[in-house]
DNA sequence: ACAAAGTCCTGCCAGC
DNA sequence: TGCTGGCAGGACTTTG
């Protein structure tokens, strides 16, 4: 699976809302306290606290979702770089790397998390049900009717660094993820590594608006991957076959100009971009 | 051994 | 001086 950025975990919540939502925790059972390490009272508390709760809806900003409970408490997740919910039938095999469970009192399928990685985990958020103070420091993400774009374009043209590091910046915008910032920048025909200051109004403007538009496209896509009713709650956006057309495609020609795709290694990732669409300067 | 890449943390600096 | 925010780099993690 692919790394989830807004779209796999809006796909996620979306699962979410239709298979837990109304559901009432019987038990919970943490299997590896990395997975609850943002919960400060311990992998027990945890389990205690949940157990006969309801939850009554399901929220996102961002890469962050939180289930809010019928206590005005809620679950708060990241999945990071490997996290998937499943819901699976009680009698299913344990998988690998399963941290969670919950039981439901109704005896239908389990909610489970599970994370390869554990660069993701689960908290409870006391009184977060309506936006959990742990994700209060995340800015708004783009497909919020309350993301303001004057507001963004404001913030990014006052920053001096490289403009994929803004896009990354989940305090700036959020729900952004190192393969759609390439997407967008690609579409946009901006490098990554202008800085953003230098970027004119039209070309942010242009910026904003192909990353609203990617996001929305992969999360058309992964709804429709998405439609039979078994399908596990897994994020997979069925975006990655079809709709990338610069990330991970190093030495494929540019869709747009033929141009072969470059890689090049910053902050710690890879970028891909096409030379002659994107230029430097 | 390297690459993958989320978030968080630390240290430094500038401005008020 | 102390607070805030920007900024860059590193830590953490597992698997093939």
């Amino acid at each position: 699976m692919a790394v989830p950025e807004l779209p796999e975990v809006e796909t996620v919540r979306v699962g979410l809302e239709r298979w837990v939502v109304g559901r009432t925790i019987a038990k919970v059972k943490v299997g590896h306290p990395r997975a609850v390490r943002r919960h400060v009272a311990g992998p027990k508390d945890f389990e205690r606290v949940l157990a006969g709760r309801t939850i009554i809806s399901t929220r996102r900003r961002g890469k962050y979702l939180w289930l809010p409970l019928d206590s005005g408490d809620a679950i708060v997740g990241h999945l990071g770089m490997s996290g998937q919910m499943l819901v699976q039938p009680v009698t299913a095999p344990l998988e690998k790397h399963l941290h969670i469970r919950f039981d439901f009192t109704d005896k239908g399928p389990q909610l489970r998390f599970i994370d390869q990685r554990t660069f993701g985990g689960l908290a409870v958020s006391v009184g977060g049900a309506e936006l959990p103070q742990e994700i209060a420091h995340i800015g708004k993400d783009p497909l919020e009717e309350s993301f303001v774009d004057k507001d963004f374009l404001v913030r990014l043209s006052g920053r001096r660094t490289a403009v994929k590091r803004a896009l990354l910046d989940q305090t700036l915008i959020s729900g952004v993820g190192n393969i759609y910032a390439d997407e967008a920048l690609w579409r946009a025909k901006i490098h990554g590594n202008r800085p953003s200051d230098e970027l004119s109004r039209p070309a942010a403007q242009r910026l904003l608006a192909h990353v609203k538009e990617v996001l929305g496209e992969a999360i058309t896509a992964g709804g429709t991957s998405f439609d039979a009713l078994y399908v596990n709650v897994n994020g997979e956006s069925g975006y990655f076959e079809r709709g990338l057309n610069a990330y991970g495609r190093e030495g494929e020609p540019c869709p747009r100009c033929g141009t072969a795709i470059k890689r090049s290694t910053f902050m710690n990732r890879s970028s891909f971009f096409c030379p002659k669409c994107q230029r430097e300067r």
